[in-house]
DNA sequence: CGACTGGTTGAGTATGGTCAACTTCGGTGG
DNA sequence: CCACCGAAGTTGACCATACTCAACCAGTCG
């Protein structure tokens, strides 16, 4: 049991899911966490590379413990969509109804996921309170992000889309802080595939922010916000001024 | 005591949400049933109307009986989104993270729902095993279906969303059962807000699929599915033949 | 019958997609 | 340390899909 408990040392020890009180395996007695970790599978993906489908055959709920995962959706023709994005905490349940499709899950920065054991899993849904209540909560903040997403594909320029996914990403950096720094995180052609838009018009979208001086690039994968009502405004899809 | 289960009856007796098997009610003991009923509203929306507010705000939960209800987004600038359709036995938790906007709840066919008083529903959930995995599964499916929605929205066309949307209607009707004729639903105005068009696009949309064989449109409402393996095939983004 | 709502059709336009060339960046090896 | 290479990103010219706006048509209701 000691030899048990070393175990999990090794691979819970550091693990933000553990440390951040907010997310699911600090909810956990020490006996759960044991049991969870003995059936549990932590691994690093590389960017671009899929999350081993073989350990998802077995475990298909996963965690994201540090990084950026897309849901990748493929069609025939070779249009790419990342449907959702997973950040830190998220759990991603993949199980479906039936025979359906849905996607596979790409890492689309170096990222680390934590891939669960289903029974160990659904027991500590079950029987631990606090763990139920974080799953549910993330999956209702997933819910309502999801319908946010879907009024930028559906509804939004192509600058009030990056305007929104600047947001996004500024939300899931600094635990809350204020900071004018953003780290776009994904590359141009993720951006594209995630916001329904082409690289080329992510491009020129960003630029088109700059010259309206709502931001400032800052090489390939930062900006800085330099009016952050305005963003804010554009984002929620405010008619935009045609600043001179 | 038995002037309270007589209450019950008047309300749910015939309600779907517990003769249907599959749906919440179906799940609780009588004692439950009751308790639930006497913290519910179940009211009927006509098309168009917002499901009320007041309700709500004490009442944050909303499950479909009938027809279809929408998440409705609007921008600043009148834009109008449907960010996602909720169908019989879908649950609608409203609760927000913090000051977050989250749209409203529309009657886009005539409608009937129940909003569950907040405490009754979270003990439900809590304490019977099968309620909560009817609402674990309703959102699981949600999450699911919402990136489904993404990538129609992210990166199909016209007439590819249109087809996807005729299988989302299907699925919706004829409990399983193979009927090639599907009832639209929604008008084409709300279908637009839904799919990320404009009306017209919907219109020209339908008559393309038309022109293709595919379906046939009978009177404003109803289409008769031709072949349906192309759509899909359509449905699903494959390249589409541009038949003579 | 006329007014109204919802739907369709048509013409012109604009936003974003496509394709190709070019630039920048980051890493690797001489 | 610099030269080179390949991947990622940007820019430009052109084009297509879907949007806009307006007129028109088809039901429905008073």
């Amino acid at each position: 049991m000691d030899k048990a408990a070393l175990v999990i040392a090794e691979k819970c020890r550091n693990c933000a899911l553990r440390i951040d009180d907010a997310l699911i395996c600090a909810q956990m007695s020490p006996g759960e966490l044991i049991e969870l970790s003995s059936h549990s599978f932590p691994t690093n993906v590389d960017r671009k590379q899929q999350v081993n489908a073989r350990l998802l055959d077995r475990n298909p709920i996963i965690a994201i413990v540090e990084g950026v995962i897309g849901l990748q959706y493929v069609l025939k023709d070779g249009r790419r969509s990342i449907a959702s994005l997973f950040w830190r905490g998220d759990i991603i349940d993949l199980r479906r109804p039936d025979g359906h499709d849905g996607g596979v899950l790409v890492a689309l920065t170096p990222a680390r996921v934590c891939s669960l054991n289903v029974e160990t899993y659904d027991k500590l849904t079950r029987e631990n309170p606090d763990v139920r209540a974080v799953v549910i909560d993330n999956m209702r903040e997933q819910i309502h992000h999801a319908s946010d997403h879907s009024v930028d594909l559906g509804k939004k320029s192509a600058p009030e889309r990056l305007a929104a996914y600047i947001f996004e990403c500024r939300r899931h950096q600094l635990g809350g802080k204020e900071c004018r720094t953003v780290d776009l995180a994904l590359q141009r052609s993720d951006i594209a595939d995630y916001m329904g838009l082409q690289p080329e018009t992510v491009s020129r979208g960003f630029k088109e922010l700059e010259r309206r001086k709502l931001i400032e690039l800052k090489g390939r994968s930062k900006l800085i916000i330099h009016d952050k009502a305005a963003l804010r405004q554009l984002a929620n899809g405010s008619p935009q001024e045609t600043s001179a």
